[in-house]
DNA sequence: CATTCTTACGTACTGCGTAAGAATG
DNA sequence: CATTCTTACGCAGTACGTAAGAATG
């Protein structure tokens, strides 16, 4: 079990480059620190230091610990000013999105809010909906648009529209019709968002109850990375439908009709809390009529 | 300064419900766990629990401390993982790119890497140049493929191509055609990626050397985020040149020329650790092969 | 021989467990 | 009065500093 200041003093003394000057900036002695590092290592296991020669270099592993440790680290500091900042300012309005969002409606959105709130510094990002979640959690941002199935109590979620999504690949891969069995679905490559997406996290809850076993799948977090596999034949992949139609009717697209269909998810905006405010309210009032889940969007370099 | 111990009993208290069941998934004593939590506050200076009758609860700052340590925890795993795993077996190929890439090439690439190595699962991630070389430094990605300004010694580097950028924005703000002055385009709302992305730190560092001072700009991580707030005239950002033809050709973006050009990034395949071996000799030659950040984008659902 | 890390050893203090006390419903 | 957290107190082991020793170039 490594402790922070074993971390601590691991990180300056790479960066000040001897165990002497860590010490000196963490006030303390050189033996501390050569104790620290000591125990390090005994209790991973493992060396963080080559030492060979005068200028010990960090190991491989050790490198990866430096950096996972400084992560650490750097959280650490945060929880100090979390708990520091007493009600933290007025900043700027830090909300995230989903790419779902991002391609649709989200200029719409960023349009209507500033012209209702000029003077609001807005940081829009886009992450998947798990990601989403857990910056909403830590503190790092004000509100998300997200499918609501990360929300546990303690969340004020206001829905906003259900999207679904249906089966889709490149004609090339398969042309068929009518309505496809699901074992015949396991002949394809399956590309899928991780476990980080609403609708990733849908289609593994889907194919548990279909008791489906997938054959390796192609993970990736993007969803245009995803559009884009499939359109080029690696593979059939669950898309939101309507988005996408524009694809569809240039035949590069098709859609696979499955028996249980795949089920809707819902999106919603959710907040830290469960109070209501007046910002709040005119943010989901704002996302309620700017939303827009079926508008097609046209993407294509394939 | 608060420990992991600290937050490691408040992570299981909260998940347990209480201190004596805490104490006993930690092996210690309700009495330990009690000093641990009155530490953590007294130390913070502030109540991570709200001491209102029976069944205490966080305060708004408990759960973001909660939050944030859980996080810190899970790296706390993962340091020891890595220091157990004698060289990982393997696993999957996990990669990282842009955007920029995954809207254009990385079909192709996927393609051709899963036709040369047919049992290789791939996952690639679509993250910003920033965040992608951090993932590649704790050892949480085999690759990545983003501008090399991130880059340090310690990491073998292999230059792909050059991209350039270029203002852009919607013909409705402006139509001018010659070259334009750099202070006219503070008049516009700036939109710009973070400090995490390569274009973004590219975009700042240039913005000193001009000397000009930007007025409150609208940052996203998300570079569809940005074409599509671009287009609906939210503002101007700087985007590749070349990729967004189609949209210029339909008179939805204009390209605005500055007198000092906004300087090329360089992207290129890099890896941990200097050395060469043959896989990564094979994913360079199939990345320079599928690479094209020219071939235009089209995406329209504005 | 100068520099840098490791070892040795005595000490101070942190954090622990037992057990009793206070609060709560 | 049962449950749950806090306090009190003595103990043990951790982590420290000083100072001397080993390694390295």
């Amino acid at each position: 079990m490594p402790t922070l200041k074993q971390l601590e003093a691991l990180k300056w003394i790479v960066l000040l480059g001897s165990y002497e000057r860590a010490a000196d900036r963490l006030n303390t002695s050189q033996s501390a620190i050569s104790k620290r590092i000591q125990e390090l290592e005994s209790e991973l296991g493992i060396s963080v230091f080559e030492r060979t020669r005068r200028g010990s270099k960090l190991t491989i592993k050790g490198e990866i610990i430096l950096e996972l440790g400084e992560e650490m680290l750097r959280m650490r500091d945060r929880i100090e000013a979390v708990s520091s900042n007493e009600a933290t300012p007025i900043r700027q309005l830090k909300f995230g999105v989903t790419e779902l969002t991002a391609l649709i409606w989200l200029p719409q959105f960023v349009g209507e809010l500033r012209a209702n709130y000029l003077d609001i510094q807005l940081e829009p990002e886009v992450e998947q909906g798990g990601s989403l979640f857990e910056k909403l959690k830590n503190g790092s941002m004000d509100f998300i648009i997200a499918p609501d199935m990360f929300a546990k109590p303690g969340y004020r979620k206001v829905p906003l529209a259900s999207v679904k999504s249906a089966w889709m690949c490149s004609p090339a891969l398969f042309r068929g019709r009518g309505i496809v069995r699901l074992a015949d679905l396991s002949q394809f490559n399956i590309l899928t968002q991780g476990d980080q997406s609403g609708s990733g996290l849908v289609f593994e809850r889907w194919l548990q109850e279909c008791g489906l076993a997938l054959p390796r799948p192609i993970k990736s977090n993007s969803l245009v990375a995803l559009v884009g596999l499939t359109i080029s034949e690696v593979g059939i992949s669950y898309l939101p439908e309507r988005c996408f139609d524009g694809f569809i009717e240039r035949d590069m697209l098709h859609v696979i009709d499955t028996d249980p269909a795949l089920p809707s998810v819902v999106y919603a905006v959710i907040f830290r809390g469960e109070h209501s405010t007046d910002i709040r309210e005119a943010i989901c009032r704002i996302a309620r009529s700017s939303c827009d889940f079926t508008k097609p969007v046209m993407m294509s370099a394939f």
